[in-house]
DNA sequence: ACTGGCACTCGCTACAGTCGAGTGCCAGAC
DNA sequence: GTCTGGCACTCGACTGTAGCGAGTGCCAGT
């Protein structure tokens, strides 16, 4: 069981050469390229031992070895550093966001972003409107029997629904309307507004309730229950970088992966603060993405979490770097949020 | 030069036996499988005609004939009539749209829809602001210096901003500017706004009038010049069907194309009333998607055309089938917008 | 515990041979 | 003049064989 230094160093040389090269690596080459300080047989014997533990395999009987997700894993864990990032990464960083005029706008250049430095697929996630706070509500008539209710959230996120009145409403409903609402929902996190807005309909006046019975049923519909969660995704075209060797021949599994929100969502939808989320190969839910590595994180403003962003390639993908580069945006974005 | 009707059906026959069994196809399994009334050797005559003439061609020497772009465009034009569509297409449509409640809520539905029933990737553009009227102006104090302009367009369509003022903002001037931009740009077409826009700051009074201008210019930038277009995909993983034989083996420069908004737009944003563009192969702008086609139709509320949809697959493709679908959608989205 | 040596495995490449689908052409029939 | 059957030819796809070489596992020796 126990893997002694030598095993662990020789380990790390395999994933290095192997994500470098694309190739399955052996004992001759490994010692030319590392200094290991000990003969090819050496080597050879502790990837035999690596091999029976479940570290590396051999694509071949006559081939060299090839990391496991295991081996990925173990070497996650334990054997890499967070590389830093390059100065020009950085600048590239800073180039990108600094402009932004809107959260659309920060989100979409944060995923290109992304996708560019790691040159993988990127995935972020609109601020979570569950984690959002009403900054404010607006009500806007758009007939005598239509309102378009527009919900702005502290996060900077605005979603906005066509609303269809019981029947026909004066501009003085509207007004009261917004301003009972403003007053009882502004300033509340969007996942407790059920009971407040259960409140909102109780107090208002007879008059009023019918119509603020529609408005509340969709506001919860909407905000809370329904499509919440947004995501951007770019960079689908690295998939095909590295030929077909990757993600065994064939897109399809990925890219119907992609396709779903929900799917996106579980990947990177369920940050930690301060944490960099790593799921390698086997060790993802989802069949489709059992030859994807998914590297994630949480961002926000100061240290609370609005949101996820990550990353998904080849398990073949260079963990240290592409943890590096995901972090560094996400702290970078939040620092962009707080200033709103 | 001439092509009198049998070597025009032989080509029909072609480019059918081709689309649905993806090989190229021989003379003998032509008159197995069509009625031509004629012997193997005499279709090999018109073959060769038809080869001489740019419309097939042999991938090898002692291969079938496949159809060039050229001879798919014949077949377009002159011999295919547009299928009608099966009932389950119309149900299905109809079981996807309604329900819809909200213009993003279409134009997903719409994008997936469209994607689900050609089996290709689906394009739909967000009804153009260029096209849009303006139906309400709303200005909402965010702090002391700023404001959140939301813009609700007849469409449906809703853009917000964030505008930093260039100095501190009473209630009573937010109302003030909200009214005044209300009264000048409502119901005035966006494309027609520049000088609107710019008699607004004229006319306001002095002590409005920063505000005001900061105001314009937010709009202008924001509303006319910037990404003023949105654009939905989906289907993307359809790109794999039929392995990699269709885009000659690598998906990359599709992928590439397809995350370009601007290549996007290009290929659907110029749709004409009541015509359905087919785009095939070389007849292609874009380099990256010579070896698709694309066919597009305009879609939009009664005979007004608000923006544009369509589906990107490979040369070979179904033309009937899937001209046939994009216009069915197309009308159905267009009954969808006017009801609102 | 490490090393050098050696036999072995097995994928890759090249090459030769066969097969067959499909063609082009031509002489003859209608 | 148009179509047809026949025939020789082409060439990709597939099969089988052989040699090469990277890489391994094992073992005896230091």
């Amino acid at each position: 069981m126990g893997l002694d230094d030598r095993k662990l160093a020789v380990l790390r040389a395999i994933v290095e050469d192997y994500v470098a090269t694309q190739e399955p690596v052996g004992s001759k080459a490994l010692v030319d390229r590392h200094q290991l300080g000990v003969s090819p047989a050496t080597v050879r014997n502790d990837m035999a031992v690596l091999e029976e533990e479940g570290y590396i395999r051999q694509p071949h009987t006559s081939a060299g070895r090839v990391p496991t997700d295991r081996g990925y894993r173990l070497f996650v864990d334990r054997l890499s550093r967070v590389k830093p990032l390059s100065p020009a990464e950085r600048r590239a960083i800073e180039r990108f966001l600094v402009g932004a005029v809107d959260l659309d706008d920060v989100v979409h250049r944060t995923v290109r972003l992304l996708a560019q430095l790691t040159r993988q697929v990127a995935v972020v996630q609109y601020p979570s409107l569950a984690r959002s706070k009403v900054r404010h509500l607006e009500l806007v008539p758009i007939s005598t029997t239509r309102l378009m209710v527009v919900m702005i959230a502290d996060t900077g996120r605005v979603e906005q629904r066509l609303v269809e009145m019981p029947g026909p409403i004066t501009g003085d409903d509207v007004n009261d309307l917004r301003r009972l609402a403003n007053e009882k929902l502004v300033g509340s996190r969007l996942s407790e507004t059920p009971p407040l807005v259960q409140a909102l309909v109780d107090e208002s006046s007879p008059q009023l309730r019918p119509a603020m019975a529609t408005l509340s049923s969709v506001l919860l519909e909407t905000l809370v229950e329904r499509h919440e969660e947004r995501i951007a995704l770019a960079g689908t075209a690295n998939l095909t970088r590295g030929g077909l060797l990757d993600f065994q021949g064939s897109l399809r599994p990925i890219l119907e992966a992609l396709e779903e929100e929900v799917v996106l969502l579980k990947l990177i939808g369920e940050a930690e603060p301060s944490t960099t989320r790593v799921l390698i190969g086997d060790e993802n839910e989802i069949d489709n993405l059992r030859a994807a590595s998914v590297v994630s994180t949480g961002y926000g403003p100061g240290a609370t979490i609005v949101g996820g962003l990550g990353v998904l390639g080849p398990t073949r993908m260079d963990y240290p770097g592409t943890i590096a580069t995901v972090r560094a945006v996400a702290r970078y974005v939040g620092e962009l949020l707080a200033q709103n």
